[in-house]
DNA sequence: TGCATTTCTTGATATATGTCAAGAGCAAAG
DNA sequence: CTTTGCTCTTGACATATATCAAGAAATGCA
């Protein structure tokens, strides 16, 4: 079984296994090297990918400096959302910092999932909204937590990550800069 | 036509007058006082509504300290989705600012829909992917902008909001006290 | 109309976080 | 190995924002 598979499976264990087969046979299995963008910004996001082991970061250019929106890790999906679904401009860049397996389905695919597995659309809505909440928390860890402890909270939660991917990038994406979550980091060790 | 037909034509135009109907006879018009709460932490859940008219504010006690997450405005859903999906424990409160319409839905009928509109599940998904947008867009302000720019850029596209409901609610749904709220704002003013 | 309550503003001060600059530590590449 | 870039840390200092306390203004209510 995938990750993938594995994935849909434990999240939404509502899927049969010839859904699961018919899901996951749309997915092709690539890979990035380190560096390589699975996407840029403003060109077209016509693909929906699935970490099957690897790092991803989302980021974007804001005048001179690279914000961190997020980093991905194995069992995510990782997409420009607006981009994929409305055929909008991607807002993101997405770029491996490892060598990265994707599983892969681009839009074609994609739309034809919703007519072999009638359960698609309630598996979609679910992770969406799994999704949704995830930002809701973090939109309120910004407006009720310091660095400090978003940076704890993080830690906590994401040990692994902290030793596998430069730290400017979580500094960035928990909204601060290297030198307060250098700190921060000093601090904690005593 | 409701709001609540008007906002679903008018953001997805792929629906026709019979599927609109059908959608909309669902929902039912009923009205919040000041002060009254749609919803308290930790309940669940079981409804959607739409707002016709008036002002609902999200938020939620945190240790001594109200946090507002939100504040909804007329042509906006208001549920507390994972809850209302998942049938997890609400994590938000809802109450009114001010005298409120509503129409609402129960999640009995909500099902329903699906079932009597093949295309819902379509609008469903564009509804999710736009408000993922929105919260990803606040958090990217969290990530980018200083205080005073959050400030900037919610009045810009606000403005109205600013002399409906206190202003101390708006501060912290930008992530600042009132106190520097009630600054930035009057350097605006010069 | 006037009292009570809530909300907003302001000043003084404290604290958290950012900026800049330098150097230290590491890791990839010759 | 050495060299060359990155990345991380550290210090000194600047700035943004929070906190506390008081009073002013606005609002709701009797």
């Amino acid at each position: 079984m995938t990750e993938l598979e594995h994935y849909i499976n434990s999240y939404f264990g509502i899927v049969n296994t010839d859904d699961l087969n018919t899901i996951s046979s749309f997915f092709k299995l690539h890979k990035l090297e380190k560096g390589d963008f699975l996407l840029k910004t403003n060109n077209r996001c016509d693909k929906l990918s699935f970490i099957q082991s690897g790092l991803l970061r989302i980021f974007v250019n804001n005048d001179e400096k690279e914000i961190t929106q997020w980093i991905s890790t194995k069992g995510y999906f990782a997409t420009d959302l607006s981009s994929f679904i409305f055929n909008a401009p991607a807002r993101w860049n997405i770029q491996a910092l490892v060598e990265t397996e994707l599983y892969t389905i681009n839009k074609e695919d994609y739309k034809k999932i919703e007519d072999l597995v009638p359960k698609w659309a309630e598996i979609e809505k679910l992770f969406l909204v799994r999704c949704f909440t995830i930002l809701e928390d973090r939109i309120f860890s910004h407006l009720s937590m310091t660095a400090e402890e978003r940076y704890h909270f993080f830690f906590q939660n994401n040990r692994e990550l902290f030793n596998q991917v430069p730290l400017q990038y979580i500094a960035s994406m928990l909204g601060m800069t290297p030198e307060t979550f250098s700190r921060i980091r000093k601090k904690q060790l005593l």
